[in-house]
DNA sequence: ATCATGGACGGGAGCGCTCCCAAATCACAC
DNA sequence: GTGTGATTTGGGAGCGCTCCCGTCCATGAT
């Protein structure tokens, strides 16, 4: 296991050659204040000659900080992972993080031996915070790391009374509205494709749309719900199976964009119009809302928003030591084309 | 920028509670030779009672080795991140790296203050080495690598002279094979939708194209090559232009599976039959291919061998300190399904 | 009882950095 | 020229671990 990198010039190194203390070496690196102007570039000179990188573990060591925070992506979520929503939110996470000088570091955790070997790296010191993708009902990682006092924040939450630091989106009231707006446009059976059963996400969102329906006097039949997983395939399926058992239906909310581009799919092969005969709403507002024919209507997630969200939070826990749990809420945003 | 975890043990402190001195507790936890089993026992109890975790930047330090290794992805891929290639190729080597005890941390490099962190994330000793996805012909970043004297492996290669080690399939034979077969199923139009014109992978498999065109004594013509970038949507447009072009077209071969799907939805809706009137190949072999209609004939890529492979050779150049690179090139498959 | 042999074990010497305090230097007013 | 306070600078003391050498002790042959 001999992993040894060729000899590496080290601060002292440059000190000497700079005709300098360590210290301030240690300066110049981190832009620390209090050194001349011409001090400065001497040690800059030496640095640059000998090519020297400062060491990270030994700045780990002690600074007592890794510099570096954990974006874990977990089993369930990995079979999405090539879903739009999961690029743009790492887009919009390394944004947030860019100008704080940390390293974001994807992690993939797919087995209970992974997610032990992930929480010994965490707890090892080798990231000073764990963001968490849209985690399932059961997961434990988040008590985890939460009893390892390792700054955590969840993009969702597992449960209504979820206490680990998250930022969310308010699903019900999202849902909500989109099927107000289907209500408006004078639809009556309207049906929904939801996201996986185990996720939070999912009865929130559904129930919004009971809540709309309810309050325009309507009662939600079981039958008109149908599980999806957010993909486009599932979207196509469960479209296929509302329209068996349900060829009145003239309005449907999918979990996602995805999600909504597969019932389009089904709806068009069906034969039925969009939105004259069915309208259809989807969730997210990516690229592809505006791609899909018609274009679609959708309830936005900021995600640039939730990713800025994340990355504030984490950083408070951080500065803190994770001595509290904060949680952000963020308002969506209907968006009408020409789906509805 | 105060990021201290709160006190965690020491190895020193759990020698002392265990009555052992350092050096049995570090054998102990390293699960090294030499310690009796009695004493083994006593650590790792003491171990257990003030949860013990080893600090991994004093590891780090000492032992001159990070045990993870980083993978990354350039911005060119990003957009095609959501493709199923990226999760196929990752979890491949998560299984090949996970009995390694080494962590995989997946990152991103969009631009080029990224690119510079990552290098002195990497140079600063926090991996042990590098996996690089497919790269973009003028991607300096494998360069950079290699003059660091950091192990590295490339996914495909840059150019036909790369020297920097990577793992590559037979992309010219592969693409032969697929039109070869075209052409044995009688097939004399022969269309291909290509990848991104600036990758490697696209040049060979255009060239595998020509090579079997002229094989059979035809002439390949320009207009029957239309570039795409792996994705659905580029399949589903690049197929329109080329009936466009051509409607006499009996035969495609796509960059990917996922470029195949959206060619066959668009030869669907201009009413082509296939593989009667148009024979489609795609490439890749994912599950995908098995799920289309008809199901479809494809160039696999053998995905579990590319990442034990391109883990293989990692290690080879990490136990040896990068005086040598390496090149596997491994043989494609024609899968034959319906779709021809 | 004596001695050689080898397996267990303890702990010193670093790894390369940050933190921080004391010392040196400088600027300026008197 | 002297004193005062601010600005720079040097370097000791760790951070928590691995490596490795020397010591200790049990075992068995003599």
């Amino acid at each position: 296991m001999g992993r040894r990198r060729p000899g590496t010039p080290t601060l002292e190194e440059v000190a000497a050659r700079a005709g300098v203390g360590r210290g301030t070496v240690s300066r110049v690196i981190n832009n620390a204040a209090g050194v001349k102007e011409s001090t400065r570039r001497t040690v800059q000179r030496a640095i640059e000659e000998l090519g020297y990188v400062p060491n990270l573990a030994a700045r780990s060591l002690a600074g007592r900080r890794a510099d570096a925070v954990a974006l874990v992506m977990t089993e369930p979520d990995w079979r999405q992972f090539a879903e739009p929503f999961f690029s743009e939110i790492v887009s919009s996470l390394g944004d947030a993080l860019s100008d704080t000088g940390m390293q974001l570091m994807l992690t993939l955790v797919r087995s209970d031996a992974e997610r032990q070997r992930f929480l010994e790296y965490a707890r090892g010191g080798r990231v000073d915070g764990v963001l968490l993708m849209s985690v399932h009902a059961g997961d434990p990682l988040p008590d985890m790391l939460a009893e390892a006092r390792l700054p955590t924040v969840l993009l969702g939450r597992r449960s209504g009374d979820e206490y680990v630091s998250y930022v969310d989106v308010d699903n019900v009231g999202g849902a909500r509205s989109a099927v107000s707006h289907l209500l408006e446009r004078g639809r009556r059976a309207i049906a929904t494709i939801t996201g996986p059963a185990d996720m939070y996400v999912t009865q929130c969102r559904l129930r919004g749309y009971q809540e709309a329906l309810a309050l325009a006097g309507l009662e939600g039949e079981q039958t008109l719900v149908a599980e999806g997983d957010f993909t486009t395939e599932s979207g196509r399926r469960a479209m296929a199976a509302l329209l068996r058992r349900h060829p009145e239906i003239d309005g449907v909310l999918a979990a996602s964009d995805t999600t909504a581009a597969g019932a389009l799919e089904t709806l068009h092969s069906a034969g039925r119009r969009v939105p004259e005969d069915v309208a259809v709403i989807g969730f997210d507002d990516f690229p592809l809302a505006q791609r899909t024919t018609p274009r679609l209507t959708t309830v936005r997630q900021p995600i640039e928003a939730m990713g800025r969200a994340m990355v504030r939070l984490l950083l408070e826990e951080m500065e803190e030591g994770a001595v509290a749990w904060r949680h952000v809420i963020l308002r969506t945003e209907l968006m009408v084309r020409e789906s509805t």
